[in-house]
Order: structure tokens, then sequence, then C-alpha cells
RNA sequence: GGCGGGUUGGCGGAGAGGUUACGCAGCGGAUUGCAAAUCCGUGAAGACCGGUUCGAUUCCGGUACCCGCCUCCA
């Protein structure tokens, strides 16, 4: 039984398939315009996360995972504009992108991953029942949705529409019947990408692909909707709004989960500030993405989430550990408290500490079958633990600079070599068995020492 | 101004109304030429003020501080 948070009723819920033994999840995906940063790879491996448990539970084929590409927006006209390259090759280009970064944390590629520009036709559709059925006018080449013909409007992101005119930094266009109403189609110029329509050649609004694909590809109803918490309001307030006034049966996404945001040594991650990262440059820098994604587990996906290098550290050190712990073994039955954990609203550090209980015990096979439920361990990420360098050499003179020491009573060359090994990130260990190096936290090996 | 989230030991970070979280670091011991690794043992917490309770870090209320959204940037 997966219990899960659910914000859009504020409360902690068993999750019930609406098709029996089946689940469908909608999570919102990246706009294709620049290389995605390291906050938004957090929902990615939120959610994969819990994609990988809900294929555990319910099994491989019985989990539909849709996450979009909105491949059309106004930020993605402006760098069209600016780099004087066609938008097609930008979109293209970013997707490309998005896989190998996201590839590289470990992410599976989800079930569907649409591109808004391939519904447009539903689109169009859907603003049309929604105008026929009295929540959306057309007023001077724009659609708009009608936010007081939804009682319901503001629901789901706990405000009223009165408080937010209160607070009253709205756009207030003189089109607009109400200063809340968001826009569902908008007139395009000729330099500007548009698709013939009822109300001319214009665009879409942002939150309607949304809408529009999950329908396509889910049906009206589905189990899960996912993104960042930022995107709660607007976006998926108006999601809900378009779906519940478009769909006939007035329904929509069962429940809604919200990941916090992520920081970066304790501040928000912003240009100015000089800490903004995004995924490849992480990757570039050296960490590994299997690193990266430890990381992000080991906070509470509702949680505000702190990227340090000291935590990336920490983690590199225990994937070494585990990676040399599990090094040949073939991996077992996933532990059961594993699975529990993650099925208590997808409690990744509760379900890492029961991998440390697992490495504690010795159990490689079972810990390599847990880990690998939380995408971690696989055997294709982890190339960067692997020794690409013959330590045997360093052990051998070590040891026999070792062995004449013994003798003379004279250690300092030992020392001095052990330093140097230690300085190139290798773990010393010696013993009356002998010398044994390892490649551990930090290990580069362009910091060996020279041999004689 | 409106709405939402957070505050746990040196650091990171969970669960549970009463019994050891866990990881890293620390301390003591074994071991070692010295270390490392390993093993054994061990100290350390719940922002603040009230309330409910036999008992709260865990429930309720308030205060303070921090963060996010409401606005292009996640």
């Amino acid at each position: 039984m997966i219990r899960l948070w659910n914000t859009r009723t504020r409360q902690d819920e068993a999750l019930q398939p609406l098709q029996p033994g089946k689940v469908r999840m909608y999570v919102c995906g990246p706009t294709v315009y620049d290389r995605a940063h390291i906050g938004n790879a957090r929902p990615v491996v939120v959610f994969d996360t819990l994609f990988r448990l809900l294929r555990h539970v319910y099994g491989l084929e019985n989990v539909t995972y849709v996450r979009n590409f909105t491949d059309v927006d106004d930020k993605i006209n402006a760098r069209a504009a600016e780099t004087r390259r066609p938008i097609r090759a930008i979109t293209d280009e970013t997707i490309g992108w998005y896989h190998a970064d996201m590839d590289a944390l470990g992410a599976l590629r989800p079930t569907h991953e649409p591109r808004a520009t391939d519904y447009i036709g539903p689109m169009i559709a859907m603003i049309e029942a929604l105008i026929a059925r009295g929540h959306a006018y057309a007023a001077e080449g724009h659609v708009l949705f009608d936010v007081r013909s939804f009682p319901a409007y503001g629901a789901l992101s706990g405000r009223s529409v009165d408080d937010m005119i209160a607070g009253a930094r709205v756009e207030v266009a003189p089109y607009k019947r109400d200063p809340m109403d968001f826009v569902l189609w908008k007139p395009s110029s000729d330099d500007l990408p548009g698709w013939d329509s009822p109300w001319g050649r214009g665009r879409p609004g942002w939150h309607i692909e949304c809408s529009a694909m999950s329908r396509e590809l889910l049906g009206e109803t589905f189990d899960i909707h996912g993104g960042g918490i930022d995107l709660q309001f607007p976006h998926h307030e108006n999601e809900v709004a378009q779906s519940c006034c478009a769909n006939p049966s007035g329904k929509f996404a069962n429940i809604w989960m919200h990941n916090e945001m992520l920081q970066v040594e304790g501040k928000k991650m912003s240009k100015s500030l000089g800490n903004f990262f995004t995924v490849r440059d992480l990757l570039d820098q050296g960490y590994p993405g299997e690193v990266i994604r430890l990381v992000y587990l080991q906070t509470h996906y509702a949680k505000p989430m702190d990227w340090t290098a000291e935590k990336a550290a920490q983690a590199e050190a225990t994937l070494r550990k585990w990676r040399m712990l599990t090094a040949g073994a073939a991996p077992g039955a996933v532990a059961e408290a594993v699975v529990a954990a993650l099925s208590q609203d997808l409690n990744t550090a509760g379900a890492l500490a029961e991998l440390h209980r697992l490495a504690g015990a010795g159990d490689a096979a079972g810990l390599l079958a847990s880990a690998q439920l939380l995408g971690l361990l696989e055997p294709e990420m982890g190339a960067w633990a692997e020794v690409t360098i013959d330590l045997a050499p360093y052990a051998a003179q070590l040891g026999a600079l070792r062995d004449k020491a013994m003798e003379s009573k004279d250690f300092s060359a030992v020392d001095a070599m052990k330093s140097a090994l230690m300085a190139a990130g290798v773990e010393v260990r010696m013993s009356k068995a002998g010398v044994e190096l390892l490649p551990a936290a930090g290990f580069d090996p362009a910091k060996l020492p020279v041999l004689a």
C-alpha cells in the first residue's frame, strides 16, 4: 500500500488507482530553450524514483508516466530571435541535452514525452469546448478562461480570486472580464510561430498544453499529477480549471504531488549570486550523475533541499563503499523495509537508512537490488568508480619501502609515499598481510606519485 | 499585503505520543612502525512561549526567524 501526501486535499492518502492495478502519472516537464539547471532536475529525480517504485509494486507494464516538453513558449521565441536560429533547431537541440543530462542522473525515460506542438489540434478542441460550456470567451484575437465561472478556482493552491486581486500584481488587460482571467490562446504576429484557429492565427497559452496532452494520453482522470511547488500557482491551478471545466466528467488528477525547491549552499540559486549551475556544469566538474542523484535522494521531496559540495563529497564516499561491497554480486531480493519506506510518501531518506543497514550487515545482494530500486548502483552508472589505473605497482613499491623500513627503523620514505598516495585520494591499508591500495573519495590518478 | 512550506544532536537528515533512527564527524579501546580500514564501546537534539496528556521533540494555539509562490527567471 503506497501512501502519498496529496497537496490538493492536504492529506496523507492511500494510492488507490482509478483503474485497479494500473497507475497513470503526469509530470510537468521543461520548457526547452536552454540546459536544465539543477533545480529542474529535482522533480525529474523525485518522480523517477516514484515511477520506479510504482513499477516495482504494480508491474512494469502497468504504469504509464507522461512528461511533456513545452516547445512553444515566448522564452523560446526570444531565444530564436536573439540567436537567429530556427525554433525547431533550438527545441530539438535542447531536448537532446535534456535527455543526455537526465539519463546521466539515472532517470528512466517516461512512457510518453509529448511535445506541445504535436498537440495543437487537441488544445484548440479543448478551448472550443470551454467556450461552448461558457467557461471561456474570445476577445481581440485572444481566448481567455473566465475564472469566475469555476467556483473551485484557487482550491488547489489555497487562494481565493478575491484575495489574489487584493494582492493586485496582476496584469489587467482591457479585454479581460476579470483581472485573474488567463490566456488560453493568443494571436501571433507573422514573425512568431502560429497555427490557424477559429480565432485567427495564434498560439496556445502556457497552461492548456498539459490539460490537452494529459487527456489525450491518460484520459480525463488519472492518478497522480506532479511538479515543482512553484508550479502550483498559477500553472496547476489553471490546468485544474481548464480540465475540470472541459471534461464531461468534471474531474482531473486525483493526487497532486509537489516537490519543494532547491537551494545552493543555503541560498536561492540565481545567476546574480554566482551559484547557478546546470546539471551539465556539475557533470563537467566531475560530479558523477549517480552522486548527484544520491544527494537529491537524501532529502525528502517535500522539503527544501540544499545542494552543497560537502554533501556531494559524502555521497561519493558512500557510493564508493557500496560499489566496492557489491562488486561482482548479483542483485537479490529488494528489501521489504526499503519498499516500506518509499511507500510512505516516498521517504527516500528512510530508504537510504535501510541501505546503510544492509551494507552494515554485509548483504551485498540485498543492497544491490534495493539500491537499484532507487536508481543507484546501476551497472551502467558505475564507470566513475571503476579503477582505470592499476595501483598494484604502487602497492609493490610501498611494500618494498616498508619492508626495508621495518629493518632500518627509518620510516620517512614510507611515510612520504603514503602521504603522496593519500593526497591523490588513495586509501592506504597496511597490515601484516601486506599493502592494499584502494581509490577513495576524491581519487585523482593525475595526482599519483611518480614511481621510482 | 495574500497564500504555502520550514526550524531536530558538530554537520546532514528520518520515523514514532512513552523504548537506539541512520550517515558523516567526535571521543575511548582493540589493531597498526605511525596511520588508514575494520571491530567493540560512547557522549550529543528537537527555535521560543503556552495548552492537551500520567507523559510531547512527536498533537493544538501563539511568537520569532528563514524560504518559496503571487512577477520573466523552477
